[in-house]
RNA sequence: GGGCCAGUAGCUCAGUUGGUUAGAGCGCACGCCUGAUAAGCGUGAGGUCGGAGGUUCAACUCCUCCCUGGCCCA
């Protein structure tokens, strides 16, 4: 047999096959050499950090970038699909600091920075091979032979060029800056690290007074102070209040309060006045905000040392609100982003009695030193307590909300000023907007939305990390000065620096780098190195340049694939990789570093609740992949829903979207291959010399093409796969293959050569829109069918074959047969009783050649003896307007339910008059209303004792009377029936001729001598003897046909053909 | 608290610039077909289109508010 059956491997199976296939063929190269010449389509890899397993939501980014990558390869394009890994970061360290089992900073550097940094660097490929081998499984084609790493001293050089031309722009500055900050990691978190630890969280609740001094003192008043940080109180330097809100002094319980209007009427303090709401209590005084401006108060609690002339005094800020706390708001400088601002502002003092560790340090409270800022809280609120300035109680877990953790180790955050280095983004930001601008996002809501806001509310770049495993900060100071500074860009010029040449096995990462110390060129001191490293985002960022590593080597590389025209990642990349390299394009360069974006949306669990690994609900991708097979789980990826979409992962539902129609494709392969024998494609004959079926499915497959076309090239991947899906299921599967089965067998001649070129062509063309969405299947359909990979195949070009009539004429004839399917339906008349006689009406557009020609096809689906078109005026149908709202709305408006309930008066003739196309009018109440071709659809309706079934203007009526001689025709189908199935019972190939006896009933025999010919045929049969049982048979058995018994006995043949 | 997205049949999703009786697949029920057969097809049940207002001759579609879920930000 020329084409080899796909047989009966699971779909894994075959996809393994596949794969040992590409890699001895070495497929992928060949792939991307064979487009070398092509166009330039370039893609941006995000590099996953390879430090812990992939997951499904992986799968599903690869996936898509796969699709996207193979499709533009097929279109001839050269697609640049580099691997890169993103190995430097913090959480590598986590994970290097949990198998070593040792906790925080100190511990590293007992344990010795060279040595926990080389463990980094071991255990940053822990994962590769998983993630190489998920890559591979799942058909992701990536260019493996030179991926970048971000560890490598080249990237390195290139990122330290980067930072040197942000340097020279004077947009890399050391500075102050009240950072979320993780007291266990011992560094502060970027933006966009922070986004990724958002949770709820309980936080204390605290009440404290701070009595008034100096003029208005008299008598003892108190400002009533809400705060979540207990801790944060002995470093309070001011209190803010809203100039625009409106304050009131109360008297409670003999004491004088002084608190915000509106939040007074509902805030009940837990533990004081008894549960009464604070607005209960009369009101001595009423301020304005700006009259408290100035007032000053007494140190609350005298543990840290501050000048009370640059401190304890009320100031009037805008972003003091009346909707939480009191209306007075607490200040602590170091503590707080707003504070350290409105500190500056005011020229106050700043304090910060808490150290890196976040411990307390250097007080004059021995207690609390040594304590981290959470074990503080109760120790001050016991303090506040015996001082009497503590106003109700102290909760320990009093208020709830949303809270910042630290992305990896899931330690609450607290707010702490430190000394950082900035890139100035700030300074480009419209830049940035600019380029933002130029991006095709997918959805584009994204674009303007969410990324367009974040950018609008751009905030410098918090850069610099003081950790070890990273990209080292190339900035050396002078230890005699300052503000001597120089910004490495190169290696060559650190060398000529130092006056020698690096080491031969020179590693720029810490701690070596660290122990590199310059002449200072201004002055005879020492240039030492800053020891931060930087933000491994700012590394993934410059992959653009340094996976070429420009500018140093490669110059033709780097403009040859600077920008890309496609990344693709999720939406939590928003503000991570997206955003570091439009950043740094726009801060170096001037361009942006990306056309278009596909983001995914996230995947979540059954339920529609995030997958987590603490929820036990993660799905095994490899497990996943190994039972559905790798096309299945990406078609479900693909086509379930828009790829932007929030996605419940339900693997049952992987059999439902995608491996049915998969089955569907396979059997249609399977088909052609049981019946093309020794068929070529050059045996083919002309399209246009082939029936009218054959060139409908060309013009719908050329339809495919461009709707697939159009889809993908607009980066909408879902359309495209679904519309592929589509076709394969109605129009070839189902309609095309279906209506022509009898022309592929033919077991005394040869199958229809034409029938087997469109299938041929059909399933060849499929295969090659398939093959970037699953690459499996299609390529081993693909190879079966033509002899080669599908991957090395152009996409399917459109062939001007597509053709509205015929399109029409069709869509009319499938039409019509599903109504009469309806129509025998309804009386319980099967399908193989042949019918004489239906009448079918279609609407005018419909009629002419091409659906006469397909008439026959019809007939031989529905099982009738003759097609007739009925005339709308025969008895037959009777007219019936039905009014086009659409159209009619925009002649008459408000008059178009007038318009259209009179059209139901327009007459059969002036309803043939419109299906001609020649408006008519009606008058009705003096008034004319007249109606074009395009105001009513004519409907048909029918009355007669046939059956009857309608749609619109389609009408299919069936002539239910039975002649004996029809009678007997369907007892032959019916005796055809069993007999197949007995073949089938006796395990006969399709082709075995046989010999068959029947015996019994008297009606079906007499049935059977009239069709004898037409039973031999259908059944192969060399000989048929009626009324008697054959000798010996294989299989015999008493079937029932129409409720009558005959005896059917089948017998190998053995006389040859 | 703010921004973005989503809410349509039991489930997963379509639904063009507002227009007539809101569709498909899966599942379910009942049939059909039986030379693609461990496939295929048809019919049916199943919807207050998240809720409430508003605009309009006409709202799943446009506007406002609200509810629920997701993501992001504060």
């Amino acid at each position: 047999m020329a084409y080899e059956p796909l047989g009966n491997a699971s779909l894994s199976e075959l996809e393994h096959e596949s794969l040992k296939q590409w890699q001895a063929e070495n497929l992928l190269r060949r792939a991307l050499d064979g487009t070398g010449s092509g166009k330039p389509f370039v893609f941006y890899e995000g590099p996953p950090t390879a430090n812990g397993r992939p997951g499904i939501h992986h799968v599903f980014a690869r996936t898509i970038k796969d699709l996207v990558c193979r499709y533009h390869t097929m279109l001839g394009e050269s697609v640049t699909r580099i691997a890169g890994w993103d190995t430097h970061g913090l959480p590598v360290e986590i994970e290097v600091e949990k198998a070593l089992e040792i906790n925080g900073k100190a511990d590293i550097e007992a344990l010795g920075i060279a040595d926990f940094n080389e463990r980094c660097k071991q255990s940053v490929f822990r994962y590769k091979a998983e993630w190489e081998s998920l890559s591979e499984r799942i058909g992701y084609w990536l260019d493996y032979d030179r991926p970048y790493v971000t560890y490598a001293n080249d990237y390195i050089e290139s990122v330290w060029w980067l930072l040197q031309q942000l340097a020279q722009k004077d947009l890399l500055y050391e500075g102050h800056k009240v950072l979320p900050y993780c007291i266990r990691c011992g560094t502060s978190l970027s933006s966009h690290e922070l986004a990724l630890g958002y949770d709820t969280h309980k936080s204390p609740s605290i009440y404290s007074l701070f009595r008034l001094v100096g003029k208005p003192a008299e008598p003892d008043r108190f400002l009533l102070v809400w705060t979540t940080t207990p801790w944060t109180l002995p470093s309070n330097t001011a209190i803010a209040v809203n100039p625009h809100l409106t304050y009131v002094e109360l008297e409670v319980d003999g004491t004088r309060l002084i608190v915000e209007q509106s939040i007074a009427q509902y805030t009940a303090v837990p533990g004081a006045t008894g549960g009464k709401p604070l607005g209960e209590f009369p009101v001595v005084e009423t301020y304005k905000g700006t009259d408290l401006v100035g007032w000053r108060y007494q140190q609350l609690i005298d543990a840290v040392k501050i000048d009370p002339d640059r401190a304890f005094i009320v100031l009037s800020g805008d972003f003091v609100t009346s909707e939480e706390g009191t209306g007075l708001v607490h200040i602590a400088p170091a503590f707080g982003a707003d504070d350290y601002q409105i500190i500056q502002r005011e020229g106050l003092a700043f304090v910060n009695p808490v150290d890196t560790a976040g411990r307390f340090s250097g007080t004059d409270w021995p207690e609390i030193n040594g304590l981290t800022v959470f074990e503080a809280n109760p120790v001050i609120a016991k303090r506040l307590e015996d001082e009497g300035k503590l106003f109700g109680r102290y909760q320990a877990k009093g208020y709830e909300h949303t809270y910042p953790f630290c992305w990896r180790c899931d330690s609450p955050l607290i707010y702490y000023a430190r000394k950082s280095w900035f890139v100035r983004t700030t300074a480009f930001k419209d830049k940035m907007l600019e380029f933002n601008d130029q991006v095709h996002w997918y959805p584009p809501e994204v674009g303007t939305g969410r990324f367009g806001e974040w950018l609008e509310n751009n905030v410098d770049w918090a850069l610099s990390r003081d950790r070890y495993w990273g990209t080292p900060l190339p900035v050396w100071i002078c230890q005699s000065d300052d503000s001597h500074r120089v910004v490495v860009g190169s290696y060559d010029q650190l060398a000529d620096l130092m006056g020698q040449p690096l080491p031969e096995d020179f590693d720029p990462h810490r701690p070596y780098v660290d122990s590199v110390a310059l002449p200072c060129r201004e002055c005879d001191g020492t240039m030492k190195r800053v020891t931060s490293v930087i933000d491994a985002w700012f590394d993934s960022g410059a992959m653009p340049y340094a996976q070429w590593h420009h500018p140093f080597e490669n110059q033709q590389e780097f403009e040859n694939h600077f920008p890309a025209d496609f990344i693709c990642e999720g939406l939590d990349q928003t503000r991570g990789w997206f955003y570091s390299l439009l950043a740094i394009a726009a801060g170096v360069h001037s361009e942006t570093a990306y056309r278009n974006v596909i983001v995914n949306g996230l995947l979540l669990d059954v339920d529609g609740r995030k997958m987590s690994k603490r929820w036990g609900n993660v799905v095994d991708p490899v497990a996943t992949v190994e039972e559905f097979g790798a096309d299945a789980v990406r078609l479900y990826l693909l086509a379930g829903s828009q790829v932007w979409l929030p996605k419940r992962f339900d693997p049952k539902s992987i059999a439902e979207v995608s491996l049915g129609f998969l089955n569907q494709l396979r059997n249609t392969y399977g088909f052609f291959s049981l019946y093309a024998e020794d068929w070529e494609p050059q045996d083919a004959p002309p399209v246009e010399d082939r029936p009218v079926v054959d060139i409908w499915l060309m013009s719908r497959l050329d339809r495919v093409v461009v709707a697939v076309r159009n889809a993908w090239s607009g980066y909408d991947v879902t359309s495209g796969v679904r519309a592929i899906m589509e076709f394969c299921d109605a129009d070839l599967s189902n309609w095309y293959v279906r209506v022509n089965r009898a022309r592929f067998w033919a077991p005394d001649s040869q199958a229809d050569r034409a029938a087997l070129a469109t299938l041929h062509t059909a399933l060849t063309t499929v295969c090659r829109l398939l093959a970037p969405a699953a690459p499996f299947l299609s390529d081993a359909i693909h190879r079966r069918l033509t002899g080669e990979s599908v991957h090395l195949a152009p996409f399917p070009t459109v062939e001007g074959r597509w053709s509205d009539s015929l399109d029409r004429a069709m869509h009319a004839v499938r039409t019509l047969a599903w109504l009469a399917r309806s129509a025998r339906d309804s009386r319980g008349l099967k399908v193989r009783q042949p019918l004489a006689h239906m009448k079918v009406a279609v609407p005018a557009s419909v009629r002419g050649d091409e659906f006469d020609s397909l008439l026959r096809m019809l007939a031989t689906e529905v099982n009738v003896r003759e097609i007739t078109v009925v005339e709308s005026d025969e008895s037959l149908v009777r007219l019936r307007a039905k009014p086009n709202y659409r159209t009619l709305g925009k002649v008459y408006g408000k008059a178009t339910p007038v318009a259209a309930k009179l059209a139901v008066e327009l007459t059969a003739a002036q309803l043939k008059g419109l299906e001609a196309g020649e408006p008519q009018t009606l008058e009705s109440n003096g008034q004319t209303y007249e109606y074009r071709p395009e105001d009513v659809v004519v409907e048909r309706d029918v009355a007669t004792d046939w059956l009857v079934q309608s749609d619109g203007p389609f009408v299919a009526a069936l002539d239910q009377h039975l002649t004996k001689e029809l009678e007997q025709e369907g007892v032959a189908r019916e005796v055809v029936n069993r007999v197949q199935r007995l073949r089938k019972e006796a395990s006969y190939d399709y082709d075995t001729r046989i010999e068959l006896g029947m015996s019994g009933s008297d009606g079906v025999l007499a049935a059977v001598d009239a069709h004898r010919t037409f039973i031999a045929r259908e059944t192969l049969a060399r000989r048929v003897a009626i009324g008697s049982d054959l000798v010996s048979p294989d299989v015999s058995e008493t079937v029932d046909i129409n409720g009558r018994q005959v005896i059917v006995s089948l017998k190998r043949h053995d006389g040859g053909p």
